[in-house]
DNA sequence: TACTGATGTTAGGTTTTCTAACATGACATT
DNA sequence: AATGTCATGTTAGAAAACCTAACATCAGTA
């Protein structure tokens, strides 16, 4: 690999580069739906001075993940728990290991009066990132 | 790493993800200077359908480059002969290695004449891309 | 039936980007 | 010294993208 590929290869995944126009792209996620997620606390974009989301790469995977778990049944609090579960695992575990498959069908668990009745609807899923390659 | 990360980590630095506002703090060059660079086929950014630029991590890349090179006392005639080389050396060395540091001076010599009275200013170099570190 | 949760839609305003034109300042040429 | 060229600055007016806030919808639930 060339050096100056090498360069912004590193260009940490954390940066708020995009703007909301580029994720709904990535993402076949609607800005409605995007907004609403941040309006309760599933994602923290960066404003711009001009008071413009901007996200990161790791932004637009939280997006895929609340996608997934929308589309398997969880509501908002459900992520919610999810993600708070995610974040202490990685604080307790140095390895920095995922939240195990156990967990993950816990909260699975819990959610299935919820989730019961709702659709399961064919469309792109969590890992299905094949829309970002040219 | 966990596997979301893993995929968006793969997404092709070809990809067409950001705008020039972002592009201008990655680059600290000004949109003139870009679209200047792009009005003599430095750079080929695509368009959005309404005809905003969009840039590929490979263009911050180039732009860096570009930048680079002007430092260096180049003019856009120099900076395009040596993006002509190198494409040359990638078609036909399969092994994709950089153009080499002879051909990159023997570009330097030509342009001396023309480099010789500019003034080196002091700025950030290519490869100092520590600006993209949160 | 009435309520809730997730999303759609619309309106009006602000930010960002666009092109095109003219200005500037350093350097080269005459 | 006058003129030309190159890279960039600056400005104006228009278009695109994005913003918030409010109301609409529709499925599922109580």
């Amino acid at each position: 690999m060339s050096n100056q590929k090498k360069r912004t290869s590193e260009i940490r995944k954390s940066m708020p580069l995009l703007p909301i126009g580029t994720v709904i792209q990535l993402t076949d996620l609607t800005a409605r739906q995007i907004r609403y997620y941040e309006e309760h606390d599933l994602i923290r974009p960066h404003r711009t001075e001009g008071n413009q989301r901007m996200f990161s790469l790791n932004d637009v995977d939280q997006l895929l993940e609340i996608k997934d778990l929308l589309e398997q049944g969880l509501n908002i609090a459900g992520i919610k728990k999810v993600f708070e579960m995610k974040k202490e695992e990685n604080e307790h575990n140095k390895i920095g290991k995922e939240l195990s498959e156990d967990k993950i069908r816990s909260i699975l668990r819990e959610e299935m009066k919820i989730a019961q009745s709702r659709l399961q609807k064919p469309s792109l899923r969590y890992g299905d990132v094949n829309r970002l390659y040219q």
